[in-house]
DNA sequence: TAATTTTGACACAATCTTGTGGTATAATAG
DNA sequence: CTATTATACCACAAGATTGTGTCAAAATTA
C-alpha cells in the first residue's frame, strides 16, 4: 500500500543525527543523514525526499538559505530543529517557508507526531485524500458533518443550517475532534492533549468550560444535549441522546 | 479482560516517588518503587515490569548504566525523568535507549500521557492482540455479544436489539466482565476487584445492588434470569437458565 | 499601550452514582 | 418441615461528577 517515505535529516550534531535516524527508522521511514547544508542539498537534488528535518544552525551556509533553495523548486514539508531560546529564528524560519519546528530537546514522540502531521497535511494538498471516516456517512473531502452541523475543515468554518458560527480556536478544535470520530468517547485528558498539547498542566475542568461555551454556541441544551453528550465518569462524545 | 500493567519507578526523591506512585495507581497501574538503581534492577529482574520511569540522577550507579543493562535484555519502554536544564543528559538518555522523557516539574497529565503513549507504541510492536474469545462465537474486534445484547467496547455502548442502554460505569464494567468469559462464574470478590480495584473496602453486598440495577436495565427478570444468573453460594455468571 | 477576546480557575448548585442497613424472600441442609 | 444461610430489594445517605456564573489572567488585536 505504501512505499517507505524518505526523510532527510540535516544536522551537524552527530548525536542528534543518530537519535533522529534511529527513531525515524523505528517508525518505518527511510532516512538520509547530512551533517551540513551542502551534503543535504546534494541528497535533496539527487535522491528526492518526502520531508526535511533541518537544523537552522549549520556550519557551512545557513539553514535559511537551505530552506529558500528548496522552496524554489519544491513544496515538501520542512521541519526546523532549533534551540528553544532562539525564538527569533523560529519566527524567521516559518517566515522563510518552513512548515513546523521542534525545539531542542525534543522527545521522539513529539518529533514523530510532527513528521506525520506534516506529511499528512502535505499529502492532502497534493492528492485528494480519502475521508478516513470510520464507517461514518460519506462526505466531501475537507468537510465534517453531523446533523445540521457542518465543518469546512479547509477554511475552519462551522455552519449550523448554513449559518456560520463564531468559534474560538479551542472550541473549533474540540468540536472537530469530537466530529472526527463520532461514536468515540473522548476523556478530558484526550481532549486536552489534542487541543493544548501534552505539556499543558492545567485542570481537567477547563474542558467543561469549553464544552459549556461550545454547547451554548451550537445551541445544545446541556440537560438534553443533541450534539455533545456527557458520558458520566468518562468524558464527552458526539452522538444522539440514547 | 485486562491484567493490570506494572510500572517500575526509580527515583531517589521520596516525594516524587510518592506522587508518581499515587497518580499511576489512580490511573489503574500497579507500581513498584525503587529508591536507587540497585533496588530497581532487583525489581526488574525478579518481578518484570511493563514500563520503567527512571530518574537519571541516582545515588548508586547512574541511570545510564541502568538503562543500558535493561536494554541488553528487554525492549520495554523507558521514560526518563530529568531536570529541565539538563539538555545534555536528555540527548544522552535518548541515545542510550530511553523512549521518551519528562522534565521536572511535570504535571500528572503529562506523565500519564507519556506512559500511555509509550505502552501503546510498545504493544503495537510487540503483539497483535487477539480476541481471546474462549470458544465463544467469533466476533469482530471491539465487540462482545450475547443473545440480543451487544457491547461496542471501543465506544462503551451497550445495545439490546440495537437500542442503546444507559449503563453507569460500574454497571458497564460488570456486564463487560461477565460477557468477556461467558461460562465463568465470577465471585463477588472477583467482580469487585475487577471493577473497583483491589483497594476497595466495601461490602460484597454492593455487587448485589449493581446486579439488580443491571438486570433492571437489560430487562432481566431475577426470578427467571436469561442473562445474569445467580449461582447460589458462589457468585454470578452469564448464561442460560440451567 | 489600551481594548477586546479568549481562556483557566474556582465556588457552588445540580445531578448522577454507589454503598449500606434493614427486611423480605428464596435456597439449602438437617 | 424447620433452621440456617444466601440473595433480592428498597430507600436513603454519602460521595462523585458535572454544569454554570463569575472573575482574573493571558493572549490577541487595535
Amino acid at each position: 500500500m505504501k512505499d517507505k517515505q524518505t526523510v532527510l535529516v540535516v544536522d551537524d550534531e552527530p548525536k542528534i543525527l543518530g537519535i533522529v535516524k534511529s527513531y525515524l527508522e523505528m517508525n518505518g521511514f527511510k532516512t538520509l543523514c547530512a551533517k551540513n547544508a551542502r551534503e543535504g542539498m546534494a541528497f535533496f537534488e539527487e535522491q528526492g525526499t518526502d520531508l526535511i528535518l533541518l537544523d537552522l544552525m549549520l556550519p557551512d551556509f545557513s539553514g535559511e538559505e537551505f530552506c529558500k533553495k528548496v522552496r524554489q523548486v519544491s513544496n515538501i514539508p520542512i521541519i526546523m530543529i532549533t534551540a528553544k531560546v532562539d525564538e527569533e529564528s523560529i519566527i524567521n524560519g516559518l517566515n522563510i517557508g518552513a512548515d513546523d519546528y521542534v525545539t531542542k530537546p525534543f522527545s521522539p514522540r513529539q518529533l514523530m507526531a510532527r513528521v506525520r502531521a506534516s506529511l499528512r497535511r502535505n499529502k492532502s494538498h497534493a492528492s485528494a485524500s480519502s475521508n478516513d471516516g470510520s464507517d461514518g456517512k460519506k462526505s466531501a473531502v475537507g468537510f465534517l458533518s453531523y446533523g445540521d452541523l457542518m465543518i469546512d475543515t479547509e477554511n475552519r468554518i462551522v455552519r449550523k443550517n448554513g449559518e456560520a458560527l463564531l468559534l474560538t480556536r479551542d472550541e473549533y478544535n474540540i468540536l472537530t475532534l469530537l466530529m472526527s470520530r463520532q461514536a468515540k468517547i473522548f476523556t478530558r485528558d484526550e481532549i486536552l492533549e489534542a487541543v493544548k498539547g501534552d505539556d499543558f498542566d492545567g485542570f481537567d475542568r477547563s474542558v467543561d468550560s469549553h464544552i459549556k461555551r461550545l454547547r451554548a454556541k451550537i445551541g445544545d441544551d446541556p440537560k438534553v444535549p443533541k450534539y455533545i453528550l456527557t458520558v458520566y465518569g468518562m468524558g464527552y462524545r458526539l452522538g444522539e441522546a440514547q
